[in-house]
DNA sequence: AGATGAGTTGATTGAACATTCAACCAAGCG
DNA sequence: CGCTTGGTTGAATGTTCAATCAACTCATCT
């Protein structure tokens, strides 16, 4: 407006005090996090994070040159943070690779029984949510796919010796990723935990039957 | 604008011509549910539905009365257009019910092949896109979900002599959804049908194992 | 002929949006 | 002490968005 120039600063009352330098920054990504996995990418505003987190647009600004690099270093703490968030949490006490899996899908139908199917897996959420996205952003979602199917195929090299001599182990690891994110989506969808439940019921038959396989092949 | 009352009405040049009932509607529909396929729900903002279709804003808020109730007439097409615009054409002449399955994931491959890896399916991505949807949008989700999964148990349904005897057939439509959706979400995050190919090739192992096993079980 | 109402037009509105910026602050250093 | 540097503040900006509405047209019915 032409009068703007009039409204200048008036008392500036508490300005200024950079209280511990990085802690901004990390309020901030932790904020985004929560509100890219509960509204999504899309539907979450910067006043979102920036009154959730009580953080400034000037401040949050200083750190991320835009929203877009706020979504990148969320995917950046998701994808080094896949240990310690992700998998030591479910594989605390849990020893055989192949419990493992299944301990870990545990992980994820605990996660849509506390929410009331509601939410899902965060980056499959972002990954179909963002049809056209940057390179950066595409190859960061991918990195976290390639970290979540590559541990699932660690554990199926753990238990080589039970499979069968020629198991594609890297891409039923890839399998794993896929029924995960297809079951959770069906129980989002459907409000449902019966729709997770019966899609892992059928993924344990498949290993459970290589399983079998692999066995009646050592007899051969 | 204090001046908006003087900027009257000036011409009229070629206003109101209804020229044929609700032609406008399912061009609406039509177009929007192209511009909901390859930007998304979220993205697609009703002046891209006006621009493409050609058709002005007062004509569509006159057949819609908002944004969401557009994408219910899409979800609404989708679910009634099912066996014509999805089933029929990829499923003509295959008669073998596990052929058919492999022939509508076959479809979708060739999808994600034209569109180089970027275009997915539309019912997935709205699922995932939409965190909060509205009770209407949510039950014409999951009832699309239930239109393609039980068109898949109907397969196994019509190959269950081929199966084992126990085999939740219902639960198996739901499972090739999922592996259908996880596969397609991978081949677009990562850019590459291989990802989608394995998915499948896995998928294709299990049913093949499962009618081994009913196989032996006949002999039992 | 006159009235009716479904359909059309596009400028307009107000909210929400991501982003900017001039002013400001405090610690550390020479 | 003065100056630089990294951080903070919040009002302002310009844009985009979904939605509105008074004015208008024309086929159809009475």
């Amino acid at each position: 407006m032409w009068w703007a120039g009039s409204a200048a600063p008036m008392i500036a009352p508490d300005r200024g005090r950079p209280l511990n330098a990085a802690d901004t920054r990390q309020r901030i990504l932790m904020t985004a996090m929560e509100l890219f996995w509960e509204k999504g990418y899309l539907s979450t505003s910067v006043a979102d994070i920036l009154s959730r987190s009580q953080v400034h647009s000037g401040s949050l600004y200083h750190f991320f040159p835009g929203k877009q690099d706020v979504l990148v270093g969320v995917l950046e703490l998701y994808r080094d943070g896949i240990d310690e968030m992700l998998l030591a949490p479910n594989w605390e006490g849990v020893d055989d690779p192949i419990d493992k899996i299944f301990a870990l899908l545990a992980g994820y139908r605990t996660h849509l029984i506390v929410t009331d199917c509601t939410y899902g897996c965060p980056i499959g959420s972002l990954a179909l949510e963002i049809h056209e996205p940057d390179p950066v952003v595409r190859d960061l979602m991918a990195a976290n796919f390639t970290g979540w199917s590559t541990a699932i195929a660690g554990c199926f090299n753990a238990a080589a010796d039970r499979l069968p001599k020629g198991a594609d182990r890297k891409a039923l690891g890839e399998f794993v990723l896929t029924v995960m994110e297809g079951a959770v989506m069906q129980a989002r969808t459907y409000r449902d935990i019966g729709y997770f439940d019966r899609n892992i019921a059928v993924l344990r038959d498949y290993i459970t039957t290589l399983m079998a396989t692999a066995k009646d092949d050592s007899f051969a």
